[in-house]
DNA sequence: ATCGATTATCTCGAATTCGTACTAATTTTA
DNA sequence: TAAAATTAGTACGAATTCGAGATAATCGAT
């Protein structure tokens, strides 16, 4: 990078980070209330569909996908087997590690609200085209990916 | 939009929204040891950042811009008053009003931080060149516009 | 001018999230 | 192969965030 990069490189990098977290914001605050009638809160439901797209994950991977603290991952995982929508099982070859699975209630719960998160999250997005999106996300992992360096 | 999208244009809504949540928590993640080390958390930060470039603003204002609950920008408010990083002052036009003001030790550490703040994002964000920054915070500006309608 | 709606802030209790520390299991290393 | 380091998950208390409701002030329509 520049050495000495000038003022209105820094403040368009001030600026991208700014606007994407408006962004994210905006996006996630829309989408909040079909979450809510599900039942579940974001975090819930994160964990869910995770274990619905991905099936069934250590514990500590889904923290580590989510991005959540491992303390704050058992007590989401807790709550969800608590409401009987995933179970814990043991792993037998590791058996430091726990399985989060989905119980055949959590399985039906995402098949009938899935389609219609799917749907929200398509059309509160629907301010870019479909080609738009492709490079867009092509963006966003490249900033990503270089970020990543900085952890 | 179109009437029933095809599975693919679902994907890539969800794709999207998926990689913009994963590049921000990766962004904030690296941000974050710096804005600790000023001996602030995110919240306080963002706070004290806004008034430094915004100037003065009504508590309520903080609240809407920085996307957290009133009773919260209370909390945070008590917080760096405590610190004597702000200070409240009563509007006089408006005696519902409460302006946030940064006092002078506020304003100090801002001038102490901001560029090595500056600096961190700058350097976290260079896997994008100037230009492609600038398209994406247009795309970011677009989808927010888009979406602040579902809101 | 007054009553009802709206706005700005705060209080309070509950929900969520985190950091630290701990246990148990596994892997590494010397 | 025994000790040391690492890894996975949990317990627990503290910090943060939220939602609902209270209070006070202002605005708007009559």
């Amino acid at each position: 990078m520049t050495l000495n990069p000038p003022e209105s490189e820094m403040n368009v990098s001030l600026m991208l980070f700014y606007s994407l977290n408006k962004t994210l914001r905006t996006i996630q605050k829309s989408l909040e209330t079909a979450i809510r009638s599900y039942g579940l809160n974001a975090t819930e439901f994160s964990v869910v569909r995770l274990l619905y797209s991905m099936g069934n994950q250590p514990i500590q991977k889904i923290g580590d996908k989510i991005s959540i603290a491992s303390s704050s991952t058992t007590y989401v995982i807790d709550k969800l087997e608590k409401k009987v929508l995933l179970e814990r099982i043991p792993c037998p070859n590791d058996r430091r590690i726990v399985w989060a699975s989905l119980t055949p209630k959590g399985r039906q719960l995402m098949d009938a609200i899935f389609p219609n998160y799917t749907a929200a999250v398509h059309k509160v997005l629907d301010g870019l085209n479909f080609d738009e999106k492709k490079e867009f996300i092509t963006t966003l992992k490249k900033l990503d990916r270089y970020a990543e360096n900085f952890k």
